[in-house]
DNA sequence: CACATAAGGTACGCAACGTACCGTACCTTA
DNA sequence: TAAGGTACGGTACGTTGCGTACCTTATGTG
């Protein structure tokens, strides 16, 4: 009861491959969430997950992909989908109700820190859901369906809606995560919504 | 002609004071141009300085907070000023040319790494143009400014602006800032004038 | 049952931070 | 002008954390 180590057998009970692979995943998010990216260490991760820095090296080559891979692993798998209600407005709520939600988990502390050890390097490929590529990626193929469905409806004019303003709510949520600690309220998504991005694609 | 450190006495010649502080904070700001934030230290500072740590720990207690100083002293000493051009549109052209274009020399890993360095200590206080008060700040004010002497004008009505909207053209330009590596374009800078913050406030 | 494979475990080299210590130049003040 | 305090120059050190080397020990596969 005081060894979790030991709970299977005394001795021997050696993990391997892909069990002592999500052990490290699960303790390096575990550590993220306790000690935060700037404090987080490789022997706190191996420690904590019962084994050695030489298992975690065998997978990653640094702390910045371990990292990675500890927030992609909880990051839930169903792929993205664009919501059709009916409204504009509640499609919008809803889409940022399903991207905007598992993102909060990881705080912006995280995220600088892998920028800065990533420097410039495709981070990108990595968590395409924080940073995205210009194009918009996903997101903005989704956020263009939405708006096809609200255009058949008469709620906006497609084509008179740049570029820049399709990804402006996802911009602006990645904004407040970036800058705040907290995480991201309600109300503030409600208000980039309802002040901004409404206002600028609704037929007046 | 091999050491400029002797060049006007072969000994003593010993800085001190404002003369050594300057001197630090230049090279600071030279290894940070050079080398960037992630690959600056303490040492290559020194070194260049043609000093030692010893000086720098004497005056700052760690990287962030010399980085932090050297940016400040390579800022432009002039308060910002709201313009008044008798347009909104060059009022705020003019107004992102004072605000943004220093900014630009600073760079998205080196914010990356100071705010890691400080998660969440008043970096706010520090450098107040990157992450301004949730208020807004003294920016906050100039745009009031700007956009009262576009009411008298009627080209909007500043009752009917939410206050994110009036933050929006900078926290959009601190987004560019913080996730792309080059330099912010001028388009992007006209986009965000022209395809959102315009629309938003004009009066339709 | 032998043997390749991968885990456990320890120790190490390295870089950078931040500190301690001491000798020495400079400045101030009497 | 001589004394004494202050701050700089310089070096050495303790510490932490990264990433690697090397060996020992299970495991499971043919």
């Amino acid at each position: 009861m005081d060894d979790i180590k030991q709970e299977n057998q005394p001795k021997g009970g050696r993990r391997r491959g892909e069990v002592l692979e999500q052990a490290i995943l699960q303790a390096a998010w575990e550590e993220l969430g306790e000690a935060g990216y700037a404090r987080l260490t490789m022997e706190g991760i191996a420690v904590r997950a019962q084994t050695n820095k030489t298992a975690l090296y065998r997978r990653w080559p640094n702390k910045a992909k371990i990292v990675a891979a500890a927030i992609k692993k909880h990051m839930p798998k169903t792929a993205l989908a664009a919501p059709d209600s009916g409204d504009l407005r509640t499609d919008m709520l809803q889409l940022f109700e399903s991207f905007a939600r598992p993102l909060q988990g990881i705080g912006a502390e995280t995220i600088h820190g892998l920028l800065v050890e990533y420097h410039g390097d495709n981070l990108i490929a990595l968590l395409p859901k924080i940073l995205p590529p210009k194009s918009g990626g996903k997101l903005n193929a989704i956020m263009r369906t939405i708006l096809e469905n609200a255009e058949k409806r008469g709620e906006v004019r497609l084509d008179r809606i740049p570029d820049r303003v399709i990804m402006l709510p996802a911009d602006l949520f990645r904004y407040e995560l970036l800058t705040t600690h907290e995480p991201v309220s309600d109300e503030t998504i409600t208000g980039i919504i309802d002040d901004i991005f409404l206002p600028l694609v609704r037929i007046r």
